[in-house]
RNA sequence: GCUUCCGUAGUUAAAUGGAUAUAACAGUCCCCUCCUAAGGGACAGUUAUGGGUUCGAUUCCCGUCGGGAGUACCA
């Protein structure tokens, strides 16, 4: 694509430099206005004229030509109409010339990018509220990989900590090995909220819980055997649902794996003098930056969250030297990541910099809260397949003759599901409904599928697949829904860069909702398949253009195309 | 209390400080002898509130109200 806010920039004769004026520019808000318009506003006390006799002013200087054929005042804007044929002719070919690499880019080359993301708990079942961090990871995973980035994928265990000892007494006292090997993850879970019921009435439970967690730390036989176990239960329940939503990680180390890398960060801190000592236990006062203390050793001498994290902080830099570090946690942390962060970069590191809370919004029920301890919690598991079960209903209301239903029907549910976590901004808190996951219609996963699918079958029917080379007729495309739906095309790798930089793969999914829009107009008021070749290829050309960003966006976003569906 | 995030149609959301605030869902009503109706179209309906900055504010600043989250030995 040309760079038309330079190439019109050039062309407006402004007191101004440059830059100035190319940041100024903006794409119009309605296409009668033009492509792109530069607001004279500004310009109004620098020239001392009205904005709109600048705008007539500057209008009237404007020297056309084959990339900008008009230029016209318009309350104080200066529109410019672009080529639109050439732009819709090179936004197309740009697409085609790239296939599947369209939106790539080698910005991140030699660069490396942690991602902590999803980060289970041992012993806990994976429930919706799971679903945010593991789909907006994974997905920014694909998009900093498709900008060349070495992207190191880290699943941050909760595999350390007294619940584990709570664990084990509770295993210890109503365990039941055959309910274990049935249900898996869901007993354990089952005896932790038994234990949690029965906790309240005698306080003895939390003193042995207590004392066992204190065995798996020293390495007792028996108690390092029980956790082991509830490690491989909870890994075998984790890694169908990862299979599931093609969830990958490159480390699972987890907080016991820095157990024993906390002394060397800890030593460090407390020679620089950052560490004093506060009611008996160890702090970093952040008074002066108007945080509450960070508490990294208790008043019995054992180590925290915060310990942990600026132990695995320094561990991660050291063995990847990480560009960045992103943790995709909820924002209810955000105090805990200020606070380790300023810590680090109190401590001296340059780097502190480089770690970024990638914070979401927390899900909730329609009544209330979730709460693994009060065992009020709906399953991930539950919710895809639920939504694999109506997409299965829907196929066979509406084409039963589907070829590979039961794979359909899995793409489109677990499609369904992901978008659900990555249609708005991460910020933005979630009340869980199954109405809205379930519901196939609209601004959906499915319906970006389906759109896609579309575009398949033109191509299928026309029966060829390179469009690229053939001749073509351009006044087939000349038309309103075609600049609008290329428009669109060309604005993808932005928008790729985009989510990148803000952290937010919701702006990927919001255009690729606006370009099956858009494609759906175009499909309804421009016949592709026709008599005429030379119309039918030059509008294939848009078809599969269309198919090919759609494809790549939904890849982006962790979610499969179906050819048919 | 303090810190922080959020308040946009009935609901869920969009909008680098720019032109008439944009979609979807739900509702009512149209469109399959026509490339997949999981689609398209029509109708109706929104910036919590009071100030300020600005040529221009959903956006920035201050106050008020409402909601979420956090706030010392959990993670």
């Amino acid at each position: 694509m040309k760079d038309y806010k330079q190439i019109i920039a050039d062309k407006i004769n402004a007191p101004l430099e440059k830059a100035e004026i190319v940041s100024y520019i903006t794409e119009t808000a309605d296409d009668a206005f033009g492509d792109y318009a530069f607001p004279c506003f500004k310009l109004a006390r620098v020239m001392r004229m009205s904005p709109t006799a600048i705008a007539d002013k500057l209008a009237a200087e404007v020297q056309t030509d084959e990339d900008i054929v008009k230029a016209e005042a318009v309350n104080g804007y200066l529109n410019f109409f672009v080529n639109r044929q050439e732009l819709i002719n090179d936004a197309i070919y740009d697409v085609l010339g790239k296939g599947e690499r369209y939106g790539d880019d080698n910005a991140g080359n030699g660069k490396t990018i942690c991602i902590d993301y999803s980060s289970v708990n041992i012993c806990k079942s994976f429930h919706i509220g799971h679903l945010s961090t593991t789909a907006i990871g994974s997905s920014l995973y694909k998009i900093y990989s498709a900008l060349g980035y070495n992207v190191i994928g880290i699943n941050y265990l909760g595999d350390y900590g007294t619940q584990f000892g709570k664990m084990i007494v509770a295993y210890k006292l109503w365990g039941d090995d055959e309910a274990i090997i049935r249900n898996g993850v869901a007993e354990l879970q089952r005896l932790y909220v038994k234990f949690h019921q029965e906790e309240a009435d005698n306080p003895e439970l939390t003193e042995q819980a207590r004392s066992w967690f204190a065995r798996i730390e020293q390495g007792d036989e028996e108690a390092s055997e029980m956790f082991e176990m509830f490690k491989r239960i909870t890994f075998a329940d984790v890694k169908e649902i990862y299979d599931r939503l093609n969830v990958k990680f490159d480390s699972w180390n987890g907080e016991s794996f820095y157990n024993d890398k906390m002394d060397a960060p800890l030593k460090m801190l407390k020679d620089k003098g950052i560490i004093t000592e506060s009611q008996g236990a160890q702090v970093v006062d952040l008074q002066e930056y108007g945080m509450p203390p960070c508490l990294l050793v208790k008043s019995d001498g054992s180590s925290l969250y915060a310990t942990r994290d600026i132990a695995a902080a320094i561990w991660r830099k050291r063995e990847y030297d990480f560009d960045k570090c992103l943790y995709v946690v909820a924002y209810q942390q955000n105090l805990h990541f200020k606070q380790f962060f300023k810590v680090l970069e109190l401590a001296g590191f340059p780097w502190a910099q480089d770690l970024i809370h990638v914070a979401y919004g927390m899900v909730s029920l329609e009544d209330g809260a979730m709460s693994t301890r009060r065992g009020n919690v709906v399953l991930l598991r539950d919710v895809i397949n639920k939504a694999v079960e109506r997409s299965k209903e829907i196929i066979s209301a509406k084409n039963p003759d589907l070829k590979d239903k039961d794979k359909v029907a899995e793409q489109v549910g677990v499609g369904a599901v992901l978008f659900s976590a990555l249609e708005n901004s991460k910020i933005k808190d979630i009340t869980f409904s199954y109405d809205r996951v379930l519901n196939f219609d609209g601004e959906t996963a499915p319906y970006l599928q389906y759109t896609y699918a579309r575009c398949n079958s033109i191509l299928e029917k026309a029966g060829m697949s390179r469009y690229a080379k053939i001749a073509h007729d351009p006044r087939a495309l000349d038309n309103i829904e075609t600049l609008r739906l290329c428009k669109l095309l060309a604005s993808f790798p932005q928008s790729v860069k985009d989510a990148a930089y803000k952290y937010e793969p919701s702006i990927i999914s919001g255009l690729l909702i606006d370009v099956a829009q858009a494609f759906n107009r175009f499909y309804i008021e421009h016949r592709v398949l026709s008599d005429n070749l030379s119309e039918q290829n030059a509008r294939l050309t848009v078809v599969e253009a269309t198919a090919t960003v759609l494809k790549k966006g939904l890849s982006l976003l962790g979610i499969e195309a179906p050819e048919k569906m």
